[in-house]
DNA sequence: GTCTATAGATGGATAGAC
DNA sequence: GTCTATCCATCTATAGAC
């Protein structure tokens, strides 16, 4: 049983996601939600109040969804696998939002912009954290951590934007294909390990 | 010595780059420009028409600019490179109009979108082929070459959202950089080499 | 090829009744 | 908490003079 706050905001992440955030209006918002425009402002002060509320959620549950899968790993290669798979499993479920989250934050005053970007920071700086420390104790390729990390959350961000629920492979086999590769470009060529046979 | 409609091209691009394209009223492009808003009617037949301009151009430029790199060359690994850096350099150097052309797609009418859109898919083609014939000829592990096609086409495509002209890496840098994560990740680990020594 | 003038629709937002 | 009614700005686009 949602409140007509839910509402509004569920159906703002449809229309904003189908429509972007300038192309919808508060009387499009209005009819899909059932009610008249002017009761929009009941729930919310303004359009782009609307869409912080959004961007706001998206980013918070996108920041603990990576806390809670990072708790209590201990190695990089291991913070780094879960890290990219909290990543791209969030870009899945939560679809839509991360889609208006990558494309509407022109839409932002300066100072929600602010608070937006400065959350999305943090979480990269997690990143950025356990590659470093990967490269310092030896477990990946000597190169340039912060590069590598834009190209790596990228690269799975993106998966919002091709993955198909009807399509061939599931979340955890994109999620799974996607690590392999991405550990296998961080690792070394293991010639120094000690087994000598697949 | 611009033409008016190269002007207005210009000018919209700038726009639809900084406030998006529904954001942008056809009034801005013409202050920007210098002239009233009825006369962009003389040179465009209406606003989508100058966003489908700007796509259509882009595309063209950007599978222009990969078939001139790939001339000549044989293996796959020689032709993904270049199609890397290809791809990587276009979207530093076209920084604006790809992120338009990966933001606005919604803008277009049906038939514009396809028409679009197919030149896209074309595009990625040309990647897919040479990942899967680099995997049949045994130069790359074997993976999905669909899913790492996407994967390494929406990285090196994220390039245009982080750059920065003023920043510590130059666009070189970055291209080799990701060239050779890249690779890594798509080459076997050479323990069948013959080289035991680093 | 660019102008002035304007049509006609829709935008976000507010006032005040219930 | 939702409604009706309305304000005013802005939007895309067209007509017709120069």
């Amino acid at each position: 049983m949602p409140n007509m706050k839910d509402t509004i905001k569920t159906v703002a992440i449809d229309l904003f996601y189908k429509k972007s955030y300038f192309a919808s209006g508060i009387s499009d918002i209005a009819r899909l939600a059932g009610i008249q425009k002017s009761s929009i402002y009941y729930h919310y002060s303004n359009k782009e109040d609307i869409l912080f509320d959004i961007l706001n959620t998206t980013m918070l549950d996108l920041n603990s969804s990576l806390n809670q899968r990072l708790e209590g790993l201990k190695t990089a290669e291991e913070k780094i696998q879960a890290a990219i798979e909290s990543h791209i499993l969030f870009h899945i479920e939560r679809q839509k939002e991360v889609i208006i989250a990558d494309s509407e934050l022109r839409g932002l005053s300066i100072e929600n912009y602010k608070t937006i970007t400065k959350m999305r920071d943090d979480y990269e700086g997690k990143f950025q954290k356990i590659l470093k420390k990967g490269i310092d104790d030896g477990s990946f390729i000597k190169t340039d951590y912060k590069i590598i990390s834009y190209g790596i959350l990228t690269m799975c961000t993106a998966v919002c934007l091709w993955f198909d629920q009807k399509g061939r492979l599931s979340k955890d086999e994109i999620a799974r294909i996607y690590k392999g590769f991405l550990i296998n470009g961080l690792k070394k060529s293991h010639r120094s390990n000690s087994r000598h046979q697949e």
